[in-house]
DNA sequence: GACCATGATGATAATGATTATCATGAACAT
DNA sequence: ATGTTCATGATAATCATTATCATCATGGTC
């Protein structure tokens, strides 16, 4: 369930940077939470046609920027795949296990590696900023 | 320098898939290990040019497929850019610190985020076959 | 060396996700 | 209620990648 603390950050964003609260945002906001797992433009942009009759591909494309610039949502890319977004309220940062059959994400965290790769970033004169950790395989259940 | 080693790999690798050797073919693998760095096919298109006048940009695509295929080069892709390629020869596997504003890429390995990956996967049940880790922020003469 | 089957090439078009454009509609401060 | 300006939705543009196809070249055979 969406609470009110994202609709709040997204709220609070939208004025400051002086933009406007419309139907379809609202509704964007709500599907992609509450489909909460990692969404493509157009699976969010087919959920929302139920609701929103007539919202534009576009919109929704728009807007999940729009999400991301302000936190709620991270774009995640894989190799050639279409971009995909995940919420973020309330999630730490997390790296993540792909199955290469069945196409799961496996959300994982370790504080030793996240610590080491700092350690290594460091000894190269490298100021890290964000990293990405992808490890492709084979799930449980495909293996 | 390009050894003898690569060559022999690839035709070897083409023999055995009843392909064939071409002038186009040898000039590629000439010029992608001569560049010996990250490498788009628009690029290496573009030198191609000078030495193999009137090579298509889909040949060079195409054998750049092939020499992933062979396990000469490997594609890269970041985010949104268009794919690299790197050579994969006498080169082991190892990892992205990738600079926000000047683009340049260190290669970087560390044993002991690579051994505790493989526990992470363990510990989620699930096999790993290969991974990505790009550290991305700022180096030594960019920050 | 000549011949032939078939893969390779290069020009070009198709594809498809993403992004830009723009006329019209809607939000919101006054 | 009005006006300003942003948002929307339809559509087109973009651009890397991939597919198509007529023609060429390779490598095996005789
Ligand atoms: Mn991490
Ligand atoms: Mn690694
Ligand atoms: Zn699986
Ligand atoms: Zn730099």
């Amino acid at each position: 369930m969406i609470t009110h603390k994202a609709k709040d950050i997204f709220k609070d964003y939208l004025f400051e940077k002086g933009l406007r609260n419309t139907r379809q945002r609202e509704e964007i906001l709500n599907v992609f939470f509450s489909a909460d797992k990692h969404i493509t433009v157009e699976e969010l942009f087919n959920m929302l046609k139920k609701t929103v009759p007539g919202i534009g591909y576009a919109t929704v494309h728009r807007n999940l920027i729009l999400l991301c610039e302000c936190g709620l949502a991270e774009e995640i890319k894989i190799g050639k795949q279409k971009s995909r977004y995940e919420p973020k309220f309330g999630h730490e940062h997390h790296d993540h296990l792909i199955c290469m059959k069945c196409g799961r994400f496996i959300e994982v965290n370790d504080d030793k590696i996240e610590k080491l790769q700092d350690k290594l970033a460091e000894a190269n004169d490298f100021s890290p900023v964000r990293h990405k950790l992808e490890i492709y395989g084979y799930c449980k259940e495909c293996r």
